[in-house]
RNA sequence: UGGGGAUUGGCCAAGUAGGUUAAGGCAACGGACUUUGACUCCGUGAUCAUAGGUUCAAAUCCUGUAUCCCCAGCCA
């Protein structure tokens, strides 16, 4: 499709600026995920502006795990993220740890030291915190920021050695405890930690926290353009101040903007994980959340993904997006690339009485009626079908295009058949319809002598191979809470034909809308089919 | 009684060295078409948070006010 790239935004002027200016003849940006988690669709378009801008500008993008803490991180986790950005379909430049830069960043945090501008601080935390004072009252500067450059030379050695306890003592920069911005109240750069890490092992016992680290490893990878969400602008005094104090070569300038909020979904890491681990969903690849692997396997194709991250543009306002738009997107690519095919998901069987049962046709079926080049197929059809439950009422109302008792209608790709005899259970359930045929009215015929009342999809009952369709709704409702009924299960019939679908292949279902076979629960002689979106207002009666 | 951001139609979002009827997308609502109530096609909405000011002229400049978001992890 002719989509848009990303529309002007204040980020590309900022770039355009800086090449015009000669300040950079070539950008670099960064994806710097930390491994702790699944990436969302949140982190997609951080994926997507970060990739999208290199590309247009002829500058590259590095992958960066932002692995400073070892007590959240997995190697499970940096596989995923690997993964899903390649899914996405992009590559990056190089990839890096910021562990692989433990050394250097230790050797940049000892110059800070030898320059007075960083300390050891024996502390508790709860002390730190209480000196550091509250959003109006300012911060005090306690003793041991009056520590001799010595002292703080010997005892970061030793911190680093291994020498002390978790949590017995930080390094601190020595910036400023009056600061109105409480980020710039010394802020601490090194932690203990005697913990395992993914990448580096038992090498570290000291690891460096975000607001020291993160400017550095931009700085180190020749990074021009450092983005970021909107929660750290008040960092980036911070940021400026690491790169220059610490000598760096390589200036980087970190652009905030807002992340990606969507309706009626979760996008936080945390609440995330909390679903996964308390097992109300399947996995981080559950298809009612909005990580990539989740969304994947519901069926959502990357160039939905991106054209709905470009369309949602960047900016630096707060914002909550309709998932509909989301919607439209998934549907406006697969509309021309998935076939349309006859599948019922509440079956109900329909005899048609004229039609001799031992009588057999194949009859032709287009594949897609908007995309010629997908071609024909041949469907069966004989005295038995299916059709939906939905597709019939008692009682029509009055501007009710299906079937009805006395009413006519179209079976796509085959008859008009009209309903003349409606047969229920004891309980009163309609259990099956017997119906006539007219072979007049045979697809393709031209017959024009009446009009049916609307048209609906079936299946040949004889030959049909049955499904499991789930059929996926919000995983939160409008007040926020778990949405009991998010997943709803039915079970039917697809056309024989589909029998040998791969896990992902989607079609459109006539009606219900696109699907997708279920990549993990379908298996040798079972078919689960997830509904990627339904069809826009497919069910509505006007 | 701190600091940093934001505020353009239901949801996003262009437009900011002031100057014709304020782009576009999503949604909604009409209508046409239709062997999917889909698709497609046609049509319909804002004076730019608010109050003033500067100007021949302001969404764009100035001043005040309101509302929302972020910051007090040895998380990122």
């Amino acid at each position: 499709m002719e989509e848009a790239k990303a529309t002007s935004n204040f980020i590309k002027k900022i770039i355009i600026d800086d090449l015009e200016s000669g300040k950079h003849k070539k950008i670099t940006t960064r994806f710097p995920p930390e491994p702790n988690g699944y990436i969302h669709i949140g982190h997609a378009k951080a994926i997507i502006i970060n990739f999208d801008l290199a590309e247009e500008f002829g500058g590259k993008t590095n992958l960066r795990f932002d692995d400073t803490n070892p007590v959240k991180e997995d190697v499970e986790y940096v596989e995923s993220i690997m993964n899903d950005i390649k899914w996405l379909g992009y590559e990056w430049d190089s990839l890096h740890y910021a562990s692989d830069y433990f050394d250097e960043m230790y050797d940049r945090a000892m110059i800070l030291v030898k320059k007075g501008l960083a300390y050891v601080d024996d502390s508790t935390p709860e002390k730190i915190s209480e000196d550091r004072g509250t959003l109006t009252k300012t911060g005090i500067e306690n003793k041991y920021r009056k520590r001799s450059i010595e002292d703080n030379i010997d005892l970061f050695t030793r911190m680093k050695n291994g020498e002390y306890e978790d949590g017995s003592r930080v390094l601190r920069a020595k910036i400023d405890m009056g600061s109105p911005n409480i980020n710039m109240r010394d802020p601490i750069i090194y932690r203990i930690a005697h913990k395992t890490h993914h990448q580096t092992g038992d090498k570290w016992c000291i690891y460096p926290m975000y607001d020291f680290a993160h400017p550095l490893e931009d700085a180190i990878e020749g990074i021009t353009h450092s983005l970021c969400t909107l929660e750290f602008e008040d960092h980036r005094p911070i940021y400026d101040w690491f790169v220059e104090n610490c000598d760096m070569e390589a200036v980087p300038r970190q652009i905030e903007f807002a992340r990606l909020e969507m309706t009626n979904t979760v996008m936080s890491k945390r609440k995330l994980k909390q679903l996964v681990d308390e097992k109300v969903v399947d996995g981080w690849d559950d298809p009612r959340l909005p990580t990539i692997s989740g969304l994947r396997r519901r069926g959502y194709t990357a160039e939905a993904i991106k054209d709905f991250a470009r369309a949602v543009g960047v900016s630096k306002s707060n914002s909550l997006i309709d998932s509909m738009m989301l919607e439209h997107f998934v549907r406006e690519d697969l509309k021309l690339k998935s076939p349309r095919t006859m599948a019922v998901i509440n079956p109900l069987k329909v005899t048609i009485t004229n039609y001799d049962e031992n009588e057999f046709e194949l009859l032709e079926a287009e594949n897609n009626q908007e995309n010629k080049e997908m071609g024909t197929r041949m469907i069966p059809f004989s005295n038995e079908i299916y059709i939906e439950k939905e597709d019939f009422i008692e009682e029509s109302p009055k501007k009710w295009k299906r079937l009805y008792p006395g009413a006519e209608v179209r079976l796509k790709h085959a008859y008009f058949i009209k309903c003349n005899e409606v047969i229920k259970d004891e309980n009163g359930e309609i259990i099956e319809l017997k119906c006539t045929y007219d072979p007049m009215t045979k697809s393709g015929s031209g017959f024009k002598e009446r009009k049916p009342n609307g048209t609906i999809h079936w299946v040949e009952a004889k030959k049909a191979v049955p499904a499991e369709f789930r059929l996926y709704d919000s995983i939160i409702d409008e007040d926020g809470e778990l949405n009991k009924e998010s997943l709803v299960v039915t079970h039917g019939f697809v056309e024989e034909n589909m029998k040998d679908s791969k896990p992902i292949d989607k079609y459109q279902f006539f009606r219900h809308g696109y699907f997708a076979v279920d990549s993990k629960d379908t298996k040798e002689g079972r078919l689960v089919f997830n509904r990627i979106v339904p069809l826009k207002s497919s069910y509505r009666m006007k």
